[in-house]
DNA sequence: TTATTTCGCACAATCGTTTGTTCTATGACA
DNA sequence: TGTCATAGAACAAACGATTGTGCGAAATAA
């Protein structure tokens, strides 16, 4: 086999050109899987999220592999299907490939099958949701901000019955957001109406049938605010297909902004999450605890500001 | 270290079961590191596709790492970014780390790199583009059918002033669609004004830029023809901004049918391409390879029939 | 009881790289 | 010229699973 290792550190003045040579000839690459058992590293990062198809995943998916590119490693993509037990075995999967470190967009509300996980000495950073009691770094979108400044710019153009399209119970990003509708409600002197809290997961299809229920209510909201953008999607297909108008029957605010959110039947008011910021800084803070650069006592838990984009879903009342 | 592999092929009635039971109980899993250099093989999959946040790819890349996790494989996800260099590095790469095969989307139109790739045994299947001359597998869609079903459908509605916005010169899928835009022009004796088919790659700023320029003609088309959901988001953009509406001041047909398509501001009609089905052939195709369970002389070149979807972006002239 | 067969387990080699140790040869200094 | 220091290369061990070989014990038959 040679010995193609003497080009680092032993540098035989001859030889290493010698090497050198050889190995741009034959195009040689060393064997990572070997290198990958000796060093016990694999320059290898997992990555989960609950569905890849949803370019708020495939977004933050992009800029994490070419940002864990940079540094060297690769990245194993894998999707949880919305799915708990799947994200369970994907862990177990991706500790048996012996990857560095973990980005994970968690399913669930419950957090022990991670607790344990983590135990096991493979670093996890979670992203876009956050687990309360745990000591694993978090950065997400500060979703309570964002529901309040969506919620106060319902309010102020005038609407006093507004509903709220929620995803799945029990995770933060959706409890932050609908404690932000709450608390802006009661802000404004309004009284919460938990009937017109409705919905329980982010897909397009509680959208779709949430919104038809709403619409079919005796005194139905004016405006409704869609906690994710496949539940927008979903509720605007409902709404069109009942023949109403956005913004003129009713009116939506959605989270995430898309690529082609200002140019919907309605240009879409959205609260827009800074997607690539959360990616790059998730690869940074993995890769700190990779390498042990930093005090792992430290738990980052981090929330980044989302931007509202007011365009013309809602209606002036 | 034990023997944990009695498990398999000689089953000791006792020994298995206490060897099972402690497996279960230490929570073992095979490193599959060391599995992966003894067997010389890693159960791994590389996948390369141009962005991963277009819905495009991300949909067959969800529907890719389904499909591979079911037989066992996993996936590294790569971005070529678009970027010839970039793909070859990432062969490269994904060669060093002793994948088991490569699905591959690729960017350019020089398929030399891929040629010579092919040689070293690691199987690789094309998918959305072909290269002409080589005998490496590959599985798209038929562009030039739907090229030709959307641009009949456009002359139907009366339309004499087509124009193409079309992607990245040189690709198959690029030039397949643009055959058909000139067929079918041909086929209803219009001549074909080469000055109508503009454009040069893929993406958001090709629609927008084109489009723009397409309508500060003197003679202006009173349709386009998008060859990819960016560049008709792009145009959408353009002539959102342009103060003109379509379908009224002018038609827009889409290659590739999104999830929003249905709720634009004009409802889109588009070719839409089966996307998990060419995902799924993929991988069956390549884990055939594989595992060499078809003859390898058999090189599939497989097109599938795309569908279009009429919406209310085509104005009846 | 003895010989033979078979079953099951222990042991060793292997994959390709890294890295620590040993060995040889060269050059310098006394 | 002899000794020592050191550079450079050869060698060996290790990572953890797989897999072929060899050996011991048990079981069956003579």
């Amino acid at each position: 086999m040679l010995n193609g290792k003497g080009e680092q550190f032993r540098i035989s003045t001859q030889t290493s050109e010698i090497i050198l040579k050889a190995a741009a000839e034959y195009n040689y690459f060393p064997n990572r899987i070997a290198r990958g058992l000796r060093l016990e590293k694999t320059e290898t990062i997992g990555l989960i999220v609950p569905d890849i198809a949803n370019q708020f995943f495939s977004s933050m998916a992009k800029t994490i592999e070419i940002e864990s590119r940079k540094n060297g490693y690769s990245i194993f993509l894998c999707d949880s299907l919305d799915n708990i037990s799947t994200e369970k075995e994907l862990l177990n999967l991706l500790a048996a490939r012996k990857v560095d470190g973990i980005i994970l967009a968690p399913v669930g509300t419950g957090s022990d099958h991670i607790n344990e996980f983590s135990k096991n000495g493979i670093p996890v950073v979670i992203i876009d949701r956050y687990l309360p009691d745990t000591k694993i770094p978090y950065i997400t979108t500060d979703n309570y901000l964002g529901a309040c400044q969506a919620m106060e710019h319902i309010l102020a153009m005038g609407h006093r019955v507004v509903a709220c399209i929620q995803g799945l119970n029990g995770i933060s990003a959706n409890e932050d957001r609908v404690r932000g509708y709450k608390d802006t409600l009661n802000n404004n002197s309004i009284a919460v109406d938990n009937s017109l809290i409705v919905g329980d997961d982010f897909g397009e299809e509680t959208g779709y049938v949430q919104a038809k229920l709403l619409m079919k209510r005796n005194n139905p909201p004016t405006a409704i605010f869609a906690l994710s953008n496949l539940i927008s999607l979903g509720a605007m297909r409902a709404i069109s297909e009942s023949g109403l108008k956005i913004p003129d029957d009713i009116s939506l605010v959605s989270f995430d902004d898309q690529p082609y959110s200002a140019l919907l039947a309605s240009p879409m008011t959205t609260v827009e999450q800074e997607k690539d910021e959360i990616a790059v800084r998730a690869v940074n803070i993995l890769l700190e605890r990779i390498t042990g650069a930093k005090d792992e006592r430290v738990i980052e838990k981090i929330m980044i500001k989302p931007k509202l984009i007011i365009r013309k879903s809602v209606r002036e009342m």
